[in-house]
DNA sequence: ATTTTTACCGACCAAGTGGTCGGTTACATT
DNA sequence: AATGTAACCGACCACTTGGTCGGTAAAAAT
């Protein structure tokens, strides 16, 4: 039980300086000695938790990726609220996370996804079932606005879905640029426009 | 004279295919070594042409991504119609090379970009440059289509252009991913009711 | 106290990597 | 016919890559 602690313990330091690494540097780009040396470890510790460093990327996937964005884009559109709303604030919150040059995750998933996109698989499978969930949860919520009379009914959930998070991933490319206030900013500003042509209007 | 025309003719062959494999495999996951087999040349051919991978690869952009960014996002967009139409056009067009896995440069740019975002900053560089004259191409058709009547005045033309590329460049990375006919037919519902929204209206 | 197992070390390996350099060939110039 | 040179060849270099493996210290199980 101890013992398995400390092994967790280790594995988990691995992961998070790995992702740090990999996301900075991008994943063919970064070697696992790389990791080693900034972590003070060896070869052997390493291929002694993972089996490669494909098994090492999924891990730190599943351990932490994953977990981050059910925090950051999935839990906050969990509830009762104005979908539209609810959405619109995800979004500016995911952005500040962004604009303080701290990690979002959302982000993380996409530039991961370019750089496995047509190169590995198995890997690109991961990270688009990922995505997958943040839709599904979007569209959920999109439906269960109709009902509650926030959404207007001629409105394509899917289609709205995907467009949210295109245009998230997209913002996010161009943000890495340097000017992010005010692409948030101006961002913001048309995707409320764009919220604001689906609210349900009073029927008269 | 004759002989320049061999080494261009030589050095185009190299860019085509280095774009081709670039593009397919990832710069960082590309060696000269794929290219140069892949066209039954030498190592002496290739550095007796460019200088460096690096350089090869700038040479690229400025060579072959550049022109075909003209041709299918800039040029398609000037002239005196509908700025709303025009845009809605071009994606449209865009985004069905996308779907016929033709190379659409747009996100041949967005591509990269992602890949060498953070690592190498000259390369990023000439990418942002890129997508800089698309939006500012952006701007001038929808403010041009305000003072023709197109466009409504309380539009603010940067955030549109950014919002239009972000959600262009976002929709792209959805679609390697497989069901591209049905991501395409959604986003151009949404970006059609996106531009519909900023039409100005007649007059009363 | 002895054995077994966990967690880690680091030298080593084959297969690449970007890049160099002394050649050679084919053709244009004289 | 002799010379110059642009275009290309491919062996070679130092270095890095992901991954292996025989060892070992410490702790846990017996």
């Amino acid at each position: 039980m101890d013992k398995n602690l400390k092994r967790m313990a280790t594995m988990h330091r691995m992961q998070v300086t790995g992702l740090e690494l990999f996301y900075e540097q991008g994943y063919y780009n970064t070697s696992v000695d790389d990791i080693l040396k900034s972590l003070e470890l060896s070869k052997g510790a390493f291929y002694y938790h993972f089996q490669s460093k494909e098994d090492f990327f999924i891990s730190i996937i599943q351990n932490l990726i994953v977990q981050k964005v059910y925090g950051t884009l999935i839990e906050p559109i969990e509830g009762n609220e104005n979908p539209l709303t609810v959405i619109e604030n995800c979004l500016d919150n995911a952005l500040q996370t962004a604009e303080n040059n701290e990690l979002d995750f959302g982000f993380v998933v996409h530039n991961f996804l370019c750089e496995f996109n047509g190169r590995n698989e198995t890997i690109s499978r991961y990270l688009r079932d990922i995505l997958k969930i943040w839709e599904v949860n979007l569209i959920t919520l999109l439906q269960k606005g109709k009902t509650d009379g926030f959404v207007s009914r001629h409105v394509n959930s899917e289609a709205v879905a995907s467009f949210i998070i295109s245009s998230y991933m997209g913002i996010r490319t161009l943000m890495v640029e340097g000017n992010s206030r005010i692409l948030r900013y101006n961002f913001m500003s048309q995707i409320k426009s764009y919220l604001n042509s689906m609210v349900q209007r009073e029927l008269a």
